[in-house]
DNA sequence: TAACAAAGGAAAACGATTTCTTTTTAGTTT
DNA sequence: AAACTAAAAAGAAATCGTTTTCCTTTGTTA
């Protein structure tokens, strides 16, 4: 997929959200898209701001949250409260993340299990589940060989 | 279990965790026991104010992460994005929960899928995997029932 | 009671959000 | 195609929630 494709893409991707495609707006899905790992706000307003004279932090915030909701993008909760920005690439359905809290490498975890247990806990309870957080937290294949390397 | 068994009970907690016995600690232990529901920081910072002449958010900040660290309190992901915390009276383990945003009530989820999940993800990708967040939010049973009397 | 480490307070800094006003977008009408 | 319009988006500044820093106070142990 070469870089007007993308463009094409992204707009599409925010027309079905019912949001408007602004140039700031798909900016944003493109720093995030041409990224490996996740990226922070203030990261993705770095990078903005290497194309746009002004943009401000409340703007970022504002369009990753509003991509978020509409499941563009991945919300990652790190360790540290701090929250990060991921474009998924691979699934695309409802999934879950484990991340490397060293190199900021995610990985999907295809199966919801907690899909399943949204029943088990309403049939339980009685209640009524709207949303749900399953995040892995560690560290991937490459770091954990790397730091296997300087201890032995 | 009354009120000073219950003071005893939180001393030996904070000595098995290597913190000292403070005042202050030993007040928000009890300030988050004697509620049903999980509060926030700012919440238990109001109700420390009622016995202690001083005492900034800072130390209730420190104070609950620390506990939360030592797994004696709980931390609450709200949908909202404010950290909110409860004391588990059911469940002593490792478990998650599911939260009702209406009423703060908190329900176990006993069995912990996720633990199972870790071994899998570990193989899967050869990496280690370190901490997971789980947690299901919606509304508790009284709540929704509530809820429907108003809709119907 | 003395000595040390841990804990707490005050102020500042930081990350994230809200409010309010101006600008931009997308659809509609000339 | 160009101008108009309503709604959405963006900017600036203030505010909120949380954390850090640095120094003083307190708890623990001997
Ligand atoms: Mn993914
Ligand atoms: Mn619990
Ligand atoms: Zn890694
Ligand atoms: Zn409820």
């Amino acid at each position: 997929m070469n870089h007007g494709t993308m463009n094409r893409c992204f707009g599409a991707i925010l027309k079905e959200l019912g949001l408007k495609e602004t140039p700031k707006r798909r900016a944003i899905l493109e720093i995030l898209a041409e990224q490996q790992g996740f990226l922070s706000p203030e990261e993705i307003w770095h990078a903005l701001r290497v194309r746009f004279e002004t943009i401000g932090l409340p703007t970022v915030y504002r369009n990753l949250e509003e991509l978020a909701a509409g499941g563009v993008i991945s919300t990652i909760i790190h360790p540290s409260r701090q929250l990060y920005y991921y474009f998924c690439r691979g699934e695309s359905g409802h999934h879950h993340h484990f991340i490397c809290t060293s190199c900021r490498r995610v990985e999907d975890i295809p199966e919801c299990t907690a899909a399943t247990m949204e029943g088990d806990i309403a049939t339980r309870t009685g209640g009524k589940i709207t949303s749900h957080i399953v995040q892995f937290n560690g560290l991937c294949h490459r770091c954990l060989v790397e730091e296997e390397g300087r201890t032995a």
